[in-house]
DNA sequence: AATAGAACTCAAAATCTGTTCAGTATACGA
DNA sequence: TCGTATACTGAACAGATTTTGAGTTCTATT
């Protein structure tokens, strides 16, 4: 985006903990709360440094309203979305020049109902999960046969495999060629796989 | 997490508004602002409604203090974070009892530096990148030998491939066997490789 | 029919808050 | 040395804001 002026120190911090506490409690502080926190005895000695912001362009005030700064870059770090810049592909690639649109992966960031496991191993290797793989779960305690599931055998061991019915035995089947299904009659789904994210 | 009790009609519509305004704005907004939005003339119709979120859990209020409003689910759509229940693995496979970790991938999410990138076909299917899946691709204009990078072929074609200086000229490589690399004098890089979604 | 809770109006008090005015001190480049 | 920017203190004002108390209306329940 714009770059922006250097801040002095002092400008910097006081910066910072608008952004925490913006971020961590859901609003920010009033001016005297940041005098506070810095030892300013006087708000008008705040007013200076927030004025300093807002010139800078990190954050804009609504005038005479208590606690009301926004930070400029809030959506960026609001949710997790980045821009969808288009597609890119092997023969043929597509880059869009100006990003319009926003993708978002919120959805995967469900605390309530869902959670994360990393992947220890290559046994899912041919449906493109490798080896220190992050998958996210959405918990649930069935699913249809083929999807992708993390399933507790025997009681004991949890695995993320392809889910399969047969009878009154379960298969949990690998999605690589040179290992083996797993087959047993006590299989309990903890949750299905909704994603697949991997850090370089 | 905890069950709340049920929320009337009036107060749901209450609380997805605070809601809407901590998230997009920053802040929440005052008991007036509240009022103003619903038709309520008097702070007291609106102190009402925001004890009764307050009584509900939903809320957390610090009194005498302007727009001091917390919602109680905050950092769960805060940030990109997950619980980490643990690792899976094909053989032994552990799973935590308890998350007791949140694992972060807001690092990924930095509309600044970073854009998304739709895959398309099956280029780097060998590195486990497949078609449909979003590419994190963090804006840089070089990068080292064997990373992979988004590169503009020809100041025309963009690709996704492991990049490699061979003397003048530059290798595009494949992660599949049955592509063949890409050679050109005239490599732009755009950005490497830090991250891959999927979504099922 | 009586009771209770939700959802308000109106008015007023007690705080909070942002803002401004008048100065002070320090560092830094011209 | 002068001017400028940063970084404050202290005091005071005007307007915002939360909170409370006293009632009213409506609806659903008993």
């Amino acid at each position: 985006m714009a770059d922006r002026p250097a801040l002095t120190r002092r400008q910097q911090d006081i910066y910072d903990f608008l952004k925490d506490k913006i971020t961590t409690r859901g609003y920010g502080p009033t001016v005297r709360e940041i005098g506070n926190q810095f030892n300013i005895r006087s708000p008008n000695g705040v007013m200076c440094h927030l004025k300093a912001l807002e010139r800078k362009g990190l954050i804009i005030r609504e005038s005479h309203m208590s606690r009301a700064i926004q930070l400029t870059d809030h959506n960026s770090l609001r949710s997790a979305s980045v821009p969808l810049a288009g597609q890119i592909a092997a023969g043929i690639p597509v880059l869009a020049q100006e990003q319009t649109e926003q993708i978002d992966f919120t959805d995967l960031f469900n605390d309530e109902s869902h959670f994360c496991l990393k992947v220890k191993g290559d046994s899912m290797i041919e449906d493109q999960i490798a080896d220190g793989d992050f998958v996210i779960i959405k918990k649930q305690d069935s699913c249809q046969d083929g999807e992708i599931a993390v399933a507790l055998v025997d009681e004991q061991d949890a695995t993320l495999k392809r889910f399969y019915r047969e009878g009154t035995r379960f298969r949990l089947e690998p999605a690589n060629s040179t290992m083996s299904p797993i087959y047993s009659d006590n299989v309990k789904v903890l949750g299905v796989l909704v994603g697949v994210i991997r850090r370089y």
